[in-house]
RNA sequence: GCCCGAGUGGCGGAAUGGCAGACGCAGCGGACUCAAAAUCCGCCGAUUUCACGAUCGUGUGGGUUCGAGUCCCACCUCGGGCACCA
């Protein structure tokens, strides 16, 4: 199970293509590419403005998802996704596009931090070492990366435009009626000129304290005071995104506990509708937008209000199905619904009290929790259906969940099958308000479930509205919307499933805040002159953890000890003041959240991206077209978190007008994962993969029987190869070629090592091709093409080109395998053909590429000459082979000229003698003829 | 439960509705060699046949079509996402 033995031998030729070469060779084009800036990308304006090189080729931004720089380095689904990248970017560039391509690094983070706790070493230094080993690594892989433009999402000059875009964020709020971001400025405006109305007052009479607090409601970025995920395990508060569905930390599988605190949260939840909606305009999978819609969950229906007996107030509800709301015949109030103190009765309120602290002593795991029975006790109170006046009873249950819609529902249990189980349990009334399809009748009392779908609606009537009749879904909603709207009962609504993004950390390894706050505690973004605002050094990384399960402890930040660094004197404008500084840090999102912009013009001090950068690499590329980075190449598990959030600050940064492209990522490639055999052993613990050994399929370790499973290649499963010693025993090159050829990018791969060497051999036969072994002279055959070759070459350049074009390496990689394997047959290649073969090639394999160019005589890098372009004339051939088909089935083959017609083509294949026998002298009823493709008689 | 994917030789995988299995691995045979390795040439889905060939064959069952791995319907299995979301 090791790499495979070494393919050499003592009697190797000397200037055979081996991996000891192919080091040799690899090295010194390494070496030559970063010497000469061969793939430094010019932009038109800026510090790598270069307005020459950039005039008469078309840009093309190709990207990777960016690494977390590990300790343990690359593994091998990197060079996977890289290398495809990688190959894409080379052959762009020899299509004559100016092709940014470049590598960053995701530095902030949980991992460097703990690292730094363990170890003590301060996450700066050990984050440096890990970039520079990563670094080393890419360019052993031979990626033609823009050195130039590398970031790190933890360098100054990086974070300082991380804190400045939050700082735009802050200063901005969402207007709903021109669904866009604007600045804080002119909402001050149209608040001063009473075109818009403040939410915590009256404006006009507000004292600037107040007006302060009133704008603080309105920023996209904002403080608030509401119910978080607090992870004593991790001893910081996590995002939604970052639990998993059974209540725990996605990283370090910690409980979360809900709590109210008070932490930054983004306004994402205003770009909903633009979230959803502008999935139209990007090339990603249907999968990826399906996960993004639903993430997002985007429902509509309709808000209700529900008189209750005896009260002032009313139950609000959201419902999809405003339309059976004749079928409702109680309600259910989450147990932490404000409402439910006024409500519960003294007869019900120890039995109430009771249930709602079981149900908070509960953690969202037991809630969520499938198949469980449904609970619930009745409040004594009554609300009024609006339709029809009845009194139905209002309960508390823990299956309403307050986090969404307005925490209380109207129960229809005849068409809801969680109100039918929860009435069925609790003995209430389930009335039909439909006709069901399936025949089941409308006496409830004999249903199994409820009736839900479309279906004439029955019982469904009161002096101004009357549904019954109407037999569809749509109807049914869209009239009793227009009577609740009309009789002031509610009215249409949207709602999400999406929260506000939960932004503050309560860590040291990353990006501080912008911000201040005044002796009043109300927040002050810096001023841009005083950003970046640096980490504070200290040798304390550890922010306070706790008992995982200590729900009652409170997050401690590690700058929170920094007195020095928290309180400062500042002049904000009212003369120096004393401020302390927000001592949380951002998520490690955020740095990801617009890299993509940085690498447009990394080096630009005035700032985060020159506009003519932006517009000229990720611009929009017609009337409908969102702009963005033109290929995103990366692992699914970003589909939620990074990508929405990433999309979410580039639609803000669109509305401030800072860049031009409307999404980030026009098109989103998501590659899949490198599996590779583990083994576990009895106990079904892993051991290490490559100590197993195999006699007839059965695996053992060390003498004792061990299981065959397969998962992703990593450190936990003991089954991970380094790509390093893959390139010091193969060469990058063949890395490279086995990584692209094992399936479609798209798909999980098993790696099986014993498989290198196939495209091992590839490499040598066209080594062998082009170089004598012997000698290391060129060595071709000086004889014209014949025919059939040149056929051979056209038609391979014709079907790589196409496969390229759509991110097809593998299939690419069999065609020059093919092409390579005639050229054997040749017994080597025509000196014609030599410079069409190398430049073929030279995408996937570049090293030897670059190399062979060289001694074919080019004395400059092959890295923009023109990919070769198929001759027409080659591609169509003289003759055509038709299989010929009797009622389906070939029986026959008829060779005719190319350009014969149908009626030739039929006669042919009536005339051959196979076809004749299969036919029995049966009369064809109907001969079908595809052109240059093949004949069907029937008989 | 709902929403996406995917099921093809011993294995990884190819196939605009038109010759299923390209290319690679493994295996088998041959050439070269004293021999082996390497290299080169050939074979390589199953059943059957001395052979030519025949029959079957892309998860299962139906359907559309002159023709289906590919399109439609139902189902099975596996993978991924979401899940008491009103």
């Amino acid at each position: 199970m090791t790499a495979t033995d070494a393919p050499d031998t003592a009697d190797t030729p000397a200037h055979r293509y081996t991996g000891a070469l192919a080091q040799q060779i690899e090295a010194r084009w390494q070496d030559r590419w970063e010497a000469d800036g061969t793939f430094e990308a010019p932009n038109p304006a800026g510090p790598l403005a270069d307005p020459a090189k950039v005039a008469g080729r078309q840009p093309m931004f190709i990207l990777d998802m960016f690494p977390y720089p590990s300790g343990a380095g690359l593994h091998m689904g990197h060079p996977l996704g890289f290398t495809a990248t990688d190959m894409y970017a080379r052959y762009q560039r020899m299509n004559d596009r100016n092709v940014l391509y470049t590598m960053g690094f995701d530095a902030f983070g949980l991992p460097a931090e703990q690292y730094a706790v363990q170890t003590g070493q301060h996450p700066a230094i050990t984050t440096d070492q890990n970039i520079a080993n990563i670094r080393r690594q890419l360019r052993r892989l031979g990626l033609s990366h823009d050195l130039r433009r590398s970031i790190s999402t933890t360098d100054p000059g990086y974070y300082r435009w991380t804190q400045w875009i939050f700082r735009e964020i802050f200063n901005a709020w969402f207007d709903p009626e021109l669904k866009k971001a604007r600045r804080i400025e002119e909402l001050v405006a149209e608040l001063d000129a009473g075109t818009r109305q403040a939410v915590t007052g009256d404006w006009a009479a507000m004292d600037p304290a107040a007006r302060r607090r009133e704008l603080d409601q309105w920023r996209l970025a904002y403080v608030s005071d509401a119910p978080v995920n607090w992870c004593p395990g991790l001893g910081t508060v996590v995002a939604n995104e970052e639990v998993t569905a059974d209540g725990r930390s996605d990283r370090g599988n910690f409980p979360v506990f809900k709590r109210n605190m008070r932490q930054w949260m983004m306004r994402i939840t205003a770009y909903a509708d633009r979230l959803i909606d502008d999935l139209d305009l990007l090339d990603w999978t249907d999968a990826i937008k399906a996960m993004q819609r639903n993430w997002i969950g985007r429902s509509e229906g309709a808000t209700v209000h529900f008189p209750v007996d005896g009260h002032d107030e009313t139950i609000t509800v959201f419902t999809t199905r405003p339309d059976t709301l004749f079928g409702a015949t109680f309600m259910v109030l989450a147990p932490e619904h404000p409402l439910v103190d006024t409500l519960t009765t003294a007869e019900h309120a120890n039995a109430v009290a009771a249930y709602r602290r079981a149900a908070e002593a509960k953690k969202d795991v037991d809630r969520q929790d499938e198949n469980r029975e449904k609970t619930g006790v009745f409040t004594g109170a009554y609300a009024v259906n609006p339709l029809n006046g009845q009194q139905i009873p209002v309960w508390i249950a823990d299956y309403v969940l307050m986090g969404y819609g307005y925490g209380a529902i109207m129960a229809v249990p005849c068409g809801d099958q969680r109100d039918f189980e929860f009435a069925r349990k609790f003995g209430l009334d389930i009335v039909a308000i439909q006709e069901p399809t399936d025949g089941r009748g409308t006496d409830c009392t004999t249903w199994a479930d409820a009736f839900v779908g479309d279906a004439p609606y029955v019982n469904s009537s009161n002096d101004s509205l009357d549904l019954n009749g109407l037999a569809t879904k749509a109807e049914g909603v869209a009239a009793t919307n227009r009577w609740l709207e009309g009789h002031g009962h509610g009215h249409a609504t949207i709602t999400y499933k999406l929260r506000d993004w939960l932004f503050s950390r309560q860590r040291y390894w990353g990006e501080p805040f912008p911000i201040v706050y005044d002796v009043d505690g109300n927040p002050h973004a810096l001023p841009e002159d005083m950003l970046p605002v640096l980490l504070p050094d200290t040798d304390q990384f550890s922010p306070r953890t706790f008992d995982p399960d200590d729900a009652m402890s409170n997050p401690e930040s590690p700058l929170d000890r920094l007195t020095d660094w928290v309180e400062v004197t500042l002049d904000l404008g009212d003369g120096p003041q004393v401020y302390r500084r927000d001592t949380n840090v951002m998520p490690q999102w955020a740095g990801s959240c617009w890299y993509e912009l940085r690498y447009l013009d990394p080096t630009n001090e005035q700032a985060f991206v020159d506009p003519a950068n932006e517009a000229y690499w990720m611009g929009p590329q017609g009337p409908d077209h969102s702009g963005g980075v033109d290929l995103y190449v990366g692992g699914v598990e970003h589909a939620v978190l990074h990508l929405l959030y990433a999309r979410f600050w580039h639609k803000v940064l669109f509305d401030l007008g800072h860049v031009s492209s409307v999404e980030p990522f026009h098109r989103l490639f998501n590659q899949g994962y490198v599996l590779a055999a583990a083994f576990t052993d009895e106990r079904g613990m892993y051991v290490d993969a490559f100590a197993v050994e195999e006699r007839d399929g059965q695996y053992t370790f060390e003498g004792r029987p061990v299981t065959r499973e397969y998962g992703k290649m990593g450190k936990s499963l003991k089954n991970a190869l380094d790509p390093m010693d893959l390139c010091a025993e193969y060469g990058a090159d063949t890395l490279r070629l086995y990584l692209e050829s094992m399936g479609p990018l798209d798909a999980s791969r098993p790696w099986e090592s014993k498989d290198v060497v196939g495209v091992y051999r590839f490499l040598q036969r066209l080594w062998r091709n082009l170089v004598d072994e012997e000698t290391g002279e060129v060595r071709t055959l000086a004889d014209a093409p014949g025919d059939e070759t040149l056929r051979v070459l056209h038609r391979t350049i014709a079907a790589v080109r196409e496969e390229l074009d759509n991110l097809r390496f593998n299939t690419a990689i069999a065609k020059l395998i093919e092409l390579n394997n005639h050229l054997t047959k040749l017994g080597g290649c025509p000196a014609a053909l030599a410079d069409d073969l190398v430049k073929l090639v030279s995408p996937f394999a570049p090293h030897a590429a670059e190399e062979l160019w060289g001694r074919l005589g080019h004395p400059t890098s092959l890295a923009y000459e023109p990919y070769p372009v198929a001759d027409p004339q080659w591609l169509v051939a003289d003759t055509v082979e038709y299989p010929v088909q009797v009622n389906g089935k070939v029986r026959g083959r008829v060779v005719v000229a190319a350009d014969a017609d149908t009626a030739t083509v039929e006669a042919a294949a009536m005339a051959d003698d196979k076809v004749q026998t299969a036919l029995a002298g049966a009369t064809p009823k109907k001969v079908i003829v595809v052109p240059g493709r093949m004949v069907n008689i029937v008989a």
